[in-house]
DNA sequence: GTAATCATTTAGATCGATCTAAACGCACAG
DNA sequence: CTGTGCGTTTAGATCGATCTAAATGATTAC
């Protein structure tokens, strides 16, 4: 018992080969009424069509690779789930692959993908994904969309999200509640979402006319951000608020800070960022900034069809707005429980 | 400029087509010198394999396809880590979908994977999926893994776990604490997985001489289970203790109990299920049955690949053992506060 | 010196689709 | 009746690898 193939179907309907490949591919050349044997023919015999054998052929290959920094952080997983549901919708398939935050990694996984022969690439660069890694991309010929970081002097269509409103709206809060001791927790990885942030924070902290009380850089874990929180507390200049990079070190501190008996809200104010579920579930709720994981995946998606489209079209990006969502982790300073005075 | 083939390299290396061939598939029949001069070649040429190709005449097409039902949910997320982090370091690429639960959707992508000819299939089954789709899958011949979920009366590889010894030690420790009237939160969708956790809850119940105060199905969202919390807590016999089927719903819960100001651990005990890393987060931490997606990813995918060398061999399964851990959320029943005498 | 053995290497057919360019059938104009 | 145009269909070459089976050359055996 052989694969049942093109010309099979052709003979069992009484066609050529060329005419079955036209009722496969939709063409309009075809009559209704061959193209309707055909189909008849191709149910009957249950007929596969071979994306290999096509794609030799043609160019396409109907598949897309897509290269994610680390699945088990939720907020990418929710990326991927974006990205995939607007290629499915496509018709094209998803090839996967976890960098790990791992350049090297990523270079083999880009080199199996163009073996595979990828129509197009949606990357989320690595921590330390060099230039070069962008360039060789348009070198190949592969059109490529980078999303939600971006490697720096490079030129791709790009799909990620502007922190600015939202980290502004963040600290005018704060403002509002009268902190002026602000210490902000980043990531201990270095790539342009962690920049972006953190100058918006910056940005954000001189249109308030306040200077930033420190920058920390934490291991992007819950337990760092947990263990970090004496620290955090036990500084001469003891912090009134903190503004997290993401919501896993935004989470992993309000538990830290619990464990001290230091309440965020009423202690200390705390603010996270992705606003993910979770945030609405610890007592008191983590106010975050928020930002759709799901909607900019979207995004790159389409991105990456356009360019598909159109090699040769205008680079383009579409960037996502960012809010602030208040919840019970932010509040008014308390110059009382010992606090040292401003 | 024309893309660089196997015949170019081997001209440029001064060798014969096929003697190219046997060096990129590493064969042991190539001398030492000439498999030098074929990688120069390569390298000096930016040969790229053609996988397509390659797969029209061989029969492999490095390729698994994988099937979850629900990326959002971060178990389902590490679960496919895990299954990336072996068939990576086999080779072998990732096809990634995303059923939605929706059966029908998932026959869609399987025949799609079909046409891309994928060497195999994991997939943790939507609800409702037919006997049919396993079968098929043998009938084409395709290896299938089931992971997690396993579609009733079907025969194939499987990869999932065994929640009695967990669930076991949770009723234990319960009635260690004194609590008698204990319920249980089962999800509303209908797979093997919501059976299995659900049976060994009764049996464990069972073990312990008590019988079930209720189960309630809700649907599995944080939120759902945050708003079923005031109806659970004023049933005419309120329950003492509550196990849930996932830490999605143990964790929704455990905020709903918050929010009516009932203090878990203090006046209702409360286990969740999975062991999330949020678990630990919330005050006082949700003790929960735990078990390792990311592990049990790997176990499916070796199975896979097992299955994949051996595809007559004997049907063989990998289930991951559970174990209870202990955290705030469970306590010493108190007959004081508003309870119903026993 | 010839034959047999072994490790390498190779020519040519082949996988299953798509492409190109030409052919076909039919309608209608001249 | 011939020629033109249009919509449909087709033969045959082609994509880039792998397979089979045979050829090659070096080494050892007799």
């Amino acid at each position: 018992m052989k694969r049942v193939t093109l010309l099979d179907v052709a003979k069992h309907a009484g066609v050529s080969r060329a005419t079955a490949s036209l009722v496969v591919r939709d063409s309009p050349l075809v009559g209704a009424a061959t193209r309707a044997k055909v189909e008849a023919a191709m149910a009957e015999l249950g007929y596969v069509y071979n994306l290999g054998a096509a794609r030799m052929r043609a160019a396409r290959s109907r598949t897309v690779g897509v290269i994610i920094p680390n699945l088990t952080n939720p907020f990418f997983a929710v990326l991927l789930a974006g990205i995939e549901s607007i290629l499915e919708t496509a018709g094209l398939a998803v090839i996967l692959a976890n960098s790990n935050e791992n350049a090297a990694k990523q270079d083999g996984f880009v080199n199996r993908m163009r073996e595979h022969g990828v129509d197009g690439l949606i990357v989320c660069p690595a921590e330390g994904t060099e230039r070069r890694f962008v360039d060789d991309a348009g070198k190949w010929g592969v059109p490529l969309v980078q999303t939600l970081r971006m490697v720096p002097e490079t030129a791709s269509d790009y799909a990620g999200m502007d922190p600015t409103p939202g980290m502004r709206e963040a600290v005018d809060c704060l403002v509002g509640f009268g902190h002026r001791r602000i210490g902000y927790v980043a990531t201990d990885t270095h790539h342009s979402a962690r920049t972006e942030r953190l100058e918006s924070f910056h940005a954000a902290m001189n249109a308030a006319n306040l200077a930033p009380l420190f920058v920390r850089p934490l291991e992007s874990t819950h337990m760092s951000a947990r263990m970090a929180a004496p620290e955090l507390m036990s500084r001469p200049a003891r912090p009134t608020a903190i503004i997290c990079h993401n919501d896993v070190l935004g989470l992993g501190l309000h538990r830290g800070l619990c464990d001290l008996g230091v309440m965020p809200g009423r202690d200390v104010s705390l603010v996270g960022f992705d606003n993910v579920a979770e945030a609405d579930l610890v007592m008191p709720g983590l106010a975050s900034v928020a930002t759709e994981p799901f909607v900019v995946g979207e995004n790159a998606a389409r991105l990456l069809l356009r360019r598909m489209d159109a090699p040769d079209g205008q680079i383009a990006s579409s960037i996502e707005e960012t809010y602030f969502v208040q919840r019970g982790s932010c509040g008014p300073v308390r110059m009382a429980a010992g606090t040292v005075p401003a």
